[in-house]
DNA sequence: CGGGCAATTGAGGGGCCTCAAAGTCTGTGG
DNA sequence: CCACAGACTTTGAGGCCCCTCAATTGCCCG
């Protein structure tokens, strides 16, 4: 048990995350610098809140900031065409939003449910990097990291079916929750749209739904409510996610 | 054709690339650099050569060493399960291989053709990165650029048609021929096998060549041999690499 | 309690995959 | 220089999976 109020199920409350006073210094990309080096960068946040379904930046337009994600979820997209979007990620509280490279922004955010975000100035944040060397170290990593990510995303549509898409997705939510501190077990949490779910796993929603639906039939997992889904048999879900 | 082989003194791998002397400064990835930044990278790096097929990193193993394409192609791929690979790129002359952080690589690369490679250890970069800022900009910028193509990819195995996904794909390919500074007029150089241009593209191999025979049928692009295609309609390729 | 949106389920068609064979190219040895 | 073997690519036929269109159900909120 990590504790009655943990920072992921917050009861869909309008503004349930934003209740809780911020904690920027306990952001896990501020963990492993220095202590002169966290009070500098929390210094340079400034919090907003977020309401469901807000955009947050627009593909194509100057990058200024940087954002960090504290509560709430973020996803992410770009356009293919003119009436034609992939959903591209997902972004959890920890997780950042922007680069320090690159003029403009290469892609569309928005807010999957309320929130709060903590923002800095790109030009404020080099500045801040440019100084400490564990700062730009920490934004490599996250950098790294973040394209590790969209290289796993790869192997999910580069030729997956659609139930190995899902058993996939749903053990990669896990992982990312455990590691954002929730307990094991925990349901993973969906709060994004089956239609964008369906588009980031390159699916259609219908497809989606029977995956989702055929795995329930068959006791891999259960859903107490749709943006829920308890783990009932993790080696079946392994099994069915790996033999292509 | 014979050429003349020039000067070059040890020529061991048996390939035409390979004849011509290594011009280390003149790698896109340092051009950017200072004048003494960039002799201390040119003498920190080594030159080696390989031969068609030979594996250059292996997934999982200790990543100990950055490397950078001088001449030739290399692809890079992922494990997916036990039997089934996904390739995730390609690189060709000026592209980087490897990354600063994460003490595993990530992915396993090999040689498509005769090639050569400039490398040097991580630490040895890391530590010029520290002493040198305008070098640890240049590679945040390689990272974010290779970022922004694997980005791209999720827009092509996210939900493209085999042809559109073709379309795309020789675009892209002449777009970062032209980055290489060739030609406008130059047919897009294909190297790689067929299957491995597939599993690049999520396709099977009989569904990406009915695709190119389909666009050579239609007039869009023509193959003078294998390895290249010259693109005889490119607003009609831009459209149908656009409608989804 | 009713309206509207989201998710699920059903039926039918098309595109891609699978299996299989013929065609083409490359490198090698006579 | 040519013939041959092998691998790679192209083309063909059939089946399955996913997409598309459509109707139903479930859920949230007014």
């Amino acid at each position: 048990m990590t504790g009655p109020s943990s920072t992921c199920p917050p009861a869909t409350g309008a503004n349930a995350g934003a209740r809780r006073p911020v904690r920027l210094d306990a952001l896990p990309l501020l963990q492993t610098l220095e202590g002169t080096t966290r009070a500098a960068v929390v210094k340079a946040l400034t919090v907003a809140t977020v309401r469901k379904h807000e955009q947050i930046i627009q593909e194509g337009a100057p990058a200024r900031t940087v954002t960090i994600v504290v509560d709430g979820v973020v996803m992410v997209w770009k356009r293919r065409s003119a009436a034609d979007t992939q959903i591209t990620g997902f972004l959890f509280p920890g997780d950042l939003l922007g680069t320090l490279v690159g003029d403009r922004y290469l892609y569309s955010a928005r807010a999957v449910i309320d929130g709060r975000l903590a923002q800095v100035t790109r030009a404020h944040l080099a500045e801040l990097a440019e100084r400490h060397p564990d700062l730009r170290h920490a934004l490599y990593r996250n950098v790294a990291s973040d394209f590790a990510l969209v290289q796993d995303q790869l192997l999910i549509l580069g030729a997956m079916s659609a139930v190995e898409r899902v058993a996939t997705a749903l053990l990669q939510f896990e992982r990312r929750q455990q590691a954002r501190g929730m307990g094991q077990g925990v349901p993973v949490w969906l709060p994004m749209r089956r239609t964008d779910l369906a588009s980031y796993l390159g699916l259609e929603l219908p497809t989606l739904s029977r995956a989702f639906s055929r795995l329930r039939r068959e006791g891999v997992i259960a859903s107490p409510s749709t943006t829920d889904v308890t783990i009932r048999d993790r080696d079946a879900l392994i099994r069915v996610s790996c033999d292509a």
